[in-house]
DNA sequence: CATGAATGAGTATTCATTCAT
DNA sequence: AATGAATGAATACTCATTCAT
């Protein structure tokens, strides 16, 4: 019966760590999250947590991969909910919008990562959401607008991507601001919107 | 006649500090900026650092309110070069972009303050900015569309001043993308000419 | 007109540094107070400070100096008032008790320099109270108890007077003690009498 | 069978800081007694310093501890040594008081956290041996003299032994004193007899 | 494999004193 | 004489990583 024990415990590990790294980070935010406070909470040595990650920043890429997954499932489920072909390119980017803001309101930790972006040992992450995204929304245009410039159509994607992630962080990240949230909401459909918009 | 000289010498010792700083920042990154780096940069003593500073995080708000000063000196100079009032949103966006890149690329260290911009001791330069920026918009808008509707001004420039320097920010600091700048900066300029344009 | 000018502003200086010594002592404790905190109360530069006293102790010692010459003077006051000679040893020591106790409550000042007796630069002042008091009580015990020995006098002196100060500073300095001020101040007042009492 | 070694180690880790703490505060005093130093002399990193005391103070605390426990000990051993029932207040008095001449001038340490007393981050250590003196004389009068008035006690013992441990601290660090010791002492010894015989 | 004790470089800030002006 | 700007050594505490057990 010792099949896949190491295999099964190995992986059982790292998602333990992967766990406590999250919930530490959310917690204390990324300053004062340790190693030692990663393993103690997952129960384990730190020893033994540079068993399965060579370092510190290892833990954090990680978690990012799982964050992206996350949020990735997130969209499928919510965007095949709102069957996405009968939408038109506003309801798109407004249920877009509400997804990942409930998504960074509910989640502590994804706001952290998203304000440290920059501090983060790897950028494939964003890159991978980025990617995904990407192709999710080439497949919509390819649907609704059959001769869409493509490459037109990454650098816009990108640009707006990048801009609605970075200034729903921001703007959540700013207690007294004079905005209300649908001010925002709008102002950001809107320029998704007309931007696209062939 | 030892006129003035105190005052200058202290002008001229906070301005040095604040060079230090800037040097520092931008070698080393905000990590790891210390004071004693600072003040060995700048040819004084940690001691003296500490009689034109109360502290570490007061050194970088000066900073910060230098680089909004010089950006805002970057946009008089272009808008009253192009003549502001006769240039079309397009131009307008573009021109912007243009400083904004440029001063961003000239000047490593604002890159690198972009990016810690929630680390960093204070938020009002970057709210001191918006406000000049809004205030300029403000004025176009004025003389260009009569009837602006003006909250809704407001929440599109928060979003799109955030989104084109956030996006800026990352587009600078990756190394390795498959777009060109030409292509973002066309991204950029489209999304804020479709997202203001009545 | 300009006779004993500087001798005058000198003294004046030095009482005005002895002063601002003591004010910052008392209010910011000997751990907090600097040489520039004193000046600027004071009210001149650190620079002259040092022009008066050649270093932080030397200040310090001064106050001491000065501190013993006050208490001096009000136990001259007060005894002569109770005009000491009528007065039996029980109420000369309840009287000597109520005037240290008065004394250092009135000035945090002195608890303070009590408290700190052993960092202080000398010993003398807290030496020449000692021989005030045994001054004052050699000529009490002289009218009252013609022949009593004196060595013993003087050793039994130097004990009670160093033990009444710092009980009564211990005391003062302890917030939570069970036991009432007469409880203590009895204690002493026998301590004090049964001591001496031939 | 590794058994309790790691306690053992620790157990030990924990004393060598301790002796290294009482080291350094003997040979450079209060002050000069820093983390850097207690952890060198231990032979040890500062790190470890610091995982086995959260922080500067808790370690005085534990040598303070430790310095009540040799002073009981000793007290415990002398006087039934002595047969403590068998003596007189006198005796008793002198006993002690040698006790107490002793050990301070044994460990130059203790003088040093004597005369610092006010500075502790603690100041139990020292309620504890009032605790400890008081329930021992306690003990001793209820032998002695069945019916002594106890609060009266209290207030008593209380001035008693704040007077001799400071009297003492002071007089051992007086270099010039014109009183010799056994002149000290023997007033001790009166004050305590006369002041405690009913 | 697991442990967790040990490491030690690194950092913001203070303050008595000096000395050029 | 007066100024006050400049000095710089000194100090408690943290944390990613290692390695002997």
């Amino acid at each position: 019966m010792r099949k896949v024990p190491k295999q099964q415990r190995s992986r059982q590990m790292v998602e333990t760590l992967i766990d406590a790294t999250a919930t530490v980070l959310a917690e204390r935010g990324l300053d004062n999250t340790t190693t030692n406070h990663i393993a103690e909470l997952a129960g384990v040595s730190v020893g033994s947590l540079y068993q399965y990650f060579p370092d510190k920043d290892s833990l954090i890429e990680a978690l990012l991969e799982r964050m992206v997954s996350d949020l990735q499932r997130a969209f499928n489920v919510q965007l095949q909910q709102h069957s996405l072909g009968e939408l038109d390119l506003e309801n798109v980017a407004r249920i877009s919008i509400s997804i990942g803001l409930g998504t960074l309101r509910a989640n502590p930790l994804y706001l952290e990562l998203m304000q440290n972006w920059h501090r983060l040992p790897v950028m494939t992450p964003l890159d991978k959401l980025e990617q995904y995204m990407l192709t999710v929304a080439r497949l919509y245009f390819l649907q609704h607008f059959q001769s869409y410039p493509i490459t037109d159509l990454q650098a816009k994607l990108y640009v707006l991507i990048n801009s609605t992630l970075f200034t729903l962080a921001r703007y959540l990240s700013q207690s007294n601001t004079m905005l209300k949230e649908t001010e925002i909401v709008d102002a950001l459909v809107t320029m998704i919107r007309n931007t696209l918009t062939p």
